[in-house]
DNA sequence: GACTCTATTTATAATTC
DNA sequence: TGAATTATAAATAGAGT
């Protein structure tokens, strides 16, 4: 979906990585939310970086 | 990202808001896998249509 | 390491079967 | 409904900053 097609199994170079992680991460986050909004959906979602942050999305009905 | 552009506001429509719920869930749990892999990330995907039903996705690295 | 850019791949809205 | 098709919008891989 890019410059180029990858495989989906674990990419090797740590800087690449990090990079994918920090723009699919983004991606992910956006369609959580427009399911939500779109379809009325109740979601949660947890993604925990391999570095051990956290970042998270509730759609509004959910219990926080 | 379709024959029409949408927008980000609940599908009034039943029958599309479903049919919309169904393709867009599936390529949400999708994303959430490949981020998963790709990245060596944990990561927790919980979804609740409006009926009720339950959809989730959780990384093998996930406590379930 | 978090930005931009853009050629491509991918997801999907509308449609057809 | 429900599954496939297809034209198009959107995400993103790779490169450059």
């Amino acid at each position: 979906m890019g410059r180029g097609k990858i495989a989906i199994e674990r990419i090797d170079n740590t800087t690449n990585r990090q990079v994918t992680f920090s723009k699919r991460r983004g991606g992910l986050m956006k369609k959580a939310r427009e399911l939500a909004i779109l379809c009325d959906a109740d979601l949660a979602l947890i993604v925990f970086s391999s570095t051990g942050r956290l970042y998270d999305f509730a759609s509004s009905r959910s219990v926080s």
